[in-house]
DNA sequence: TACGTTTACGCTAGCCGTAAGTATG
DNA sequence: CATACTTACGGCTAGCGTAAACGTA
């Protein structure tokens, strides 16, 4: 017995005992649900119906008990399919997210404006760490989604989807000798205290120490901090010049700095998303992800999701190799300074 | 979502979340089960079980009640499959078999003395007739079975299935002249008056006056009854040599009378049992049939019954060429004077 | 003759079982 | 290292759609 043939029967009830109008509401063939009529009455060796000729001509006593039951069961199993919507459609609840000072700060609250207008019984746990507490809570399941940036390995059972890159900016006052010259190159920078993010973990490099190794420049890092505000504060007073995320600066609220793109001589970097492959994404995680990365269609999601641990790697690499080419790339998934 | 994944689901449950123990349990194996579960997960966008790494650990709340659900469908369907048993399996009720005063007087009383002791709460109801009423009783399925013989087209969508053969008897009282001669042919039966059943219908002609005139003989039938023993009353009383089925005489009751078979110069008959092929056969008219034509086995009896017209018609002439052809047959394929 | 059902048939998808892979204690 | 779950893969059945046959009003 299966949930279609009990499908088709109430259908068939329901339609005059016309199996044909049957087979039209539920967009399939008449041969098809005659078929399965006929299997479902052998296998309960039974007339659900009664036949003038081939036509349905009434329905049999014990046909009537058979298809209030086979209501019953298609009520529970509509009943199934809807509490689990339900849950995925709602639309309140606690949506948490780890992420870096510089997101939460500088490029969060610009997704959140819209999106929360739309959820607005939704509550938003920003929770703010270090590379190693954003990927912890990740793997405890304490957040839903994480957000960072850096080729961290994440392992097999995490989703990461590349969102946006963006280019470092130099920041110095307005006093310093950089900002006399025309074109600022990596062996300018070299000549002056640095103060930027920590690298990941305790590790001694970098994408931005690897692109000045390979030049054969040691840069002089003087300070680290996760908050590019604490950079700024740091090179307001003289402590160094400042490597931080672009869009940590701003040339309107930060008139005591200048900024300097590092576009043509630091690599790019790239933001991603991740979460557990085995939580289902709710609704509105799924509007989340299209505000935040809106270059992501729904079918590249779900290619992300079902993808094991080994493609999912080289996608990354993709897009890597994306950022070294330095190809142009469509506007929302660069960031503008 | 499919019947067999809820009932996996809850096969899990009731075996301490184990899915090879629930694998045991249903006689599958258990990466189906597994395979099974996840698909209904990702189908309902939901996680049913908690995990801890791959073994399952726990349900979760929305598990809980998505199993509570599958259970109450399962009990429905199997309420469903309940109703119909049951009616299938019932031991009282009705059961009416239409046939005709030779069989309801010398052959079904043997078969009813062992299956009367089985269905005791089971009227049976015999209704006897001619061999048109009988048809037209069945095709008006106002009786469950037809026991009768003869070539009769019952149409398509009657299965007909050939029971056992006989012979006739010839019948005269003991100083009739047929007592005295060693051998009985065609041409001494047609020297008297016969008193024998009817023919079908109005039919001038039938296997018995088809016999005759293959010899060129006439018989001169004086009397017909459909009631065998009014064909030996008017024996007895000296209107004619009788001929009957041959399990209508008996020796010893019918000590007045001489019985000589047929069985040589005569053609055998076949009775049939025949039923309406939309109607199910409950468990008493399986055990029935078993009774009656014990040769029949079940696989053969479901070939009846889902063969078309037209190769039934051709199984029923190969049949009638057993008949012709005279092969020895089972022992209760036959009917022994 | 037209409408509705059944039958026939080829295609495809999905289920199942076997066997190998992987993680956990 | 053993146990339990997952993945991979091949075989096979079963459901579906198209087309044709059938039966009835």
């Amino acid at each position: 017995m299966k949930l279609q043939q009990l499908n088709y029967l109430v259908a068939i009830a329901d339609n005059n005992l016309s199996i044909t109008k049957a087979a039209e509401k539920l967009y399939t063939s008449q041969p098809g649900i005659s078929k399965q009529l006929r299997l479902l009455e052998s296998e309960l060796e039974t007339k659900i119906f009664e036949r003038n000729g081939k036509q349905l001509a009434g329905i049999t006593e014990l046909g009537e008990e058979v298809i209030s039951r086979a209501r019953k069961v298609l009520h529970e199993i509509n009943h199934i399919k809807n509490i689990t919507n339900l849950i995925n459609d709602s639309d309140s609840g606690r949506f948490s997210i780890a992420t870096t000072q510089t997101q939460a700060q500088y490029v969060l609250p610009k997704v959140f404006s819209s999106f929360h207008g739309r959820y607005p019984n939704l509550t938003i746990d920003l929770q703010q760490g270090t590379s190693e507490q954003i990927l912890s809570q990740l793997q405890k399941q304490e957040v839903d989604f994480a957000i960072a940036s850096g080729n961290i390995d994440l392992g097999a059972n995490i989703v990461k989807i590349p969102c946006f890159q963006w280019d470092r900016t130099v920041l110095f006052p307005h006093d310093h000798p950089l900002g006399d010259l025309k074109k600022i190159q990596l062996e300018d920078l070299a000549k002056y205290p640095i103060v930027t993010y920590p690298f990941m973990g305790n590790a001694k490099q970098s994408s931005l120490t690897d692109a000045f190794k390979k030049e054969n420049l040691e840069p002089n890092i003087v300070f680290t901090a996760r908050d590019a505000d604490v950079i700024k504060t740091y090179v307001r007073n003289g402590f160094g010049i400042g490597i931080v995320a672009s869009m940590a600066f701003s040339p309107q609220k930060d008139r005591d700095l200048l900024g300097y793109s590092t576009k043509d001589i630091l690599p790019r970097c790239t933001t991603w998303l991740a979460f557990n492959k085995n939580i289902f994404l709710k609704k509105y995680m799924k509007d989340f992800i299209n505000d935040f990365a809106p270059h992501i269609s729904s079918e590249q999601l779900s290619h992300y999701i079902h993808q094991d641990y080994t493609s999912s790697l080289q996608l990354m690499h993709e897009h890597e190799s994306d950022k070294a080419e330095d190809k142009p790339l469509p506007m929302h998934q660069m960031w503008h300074i």
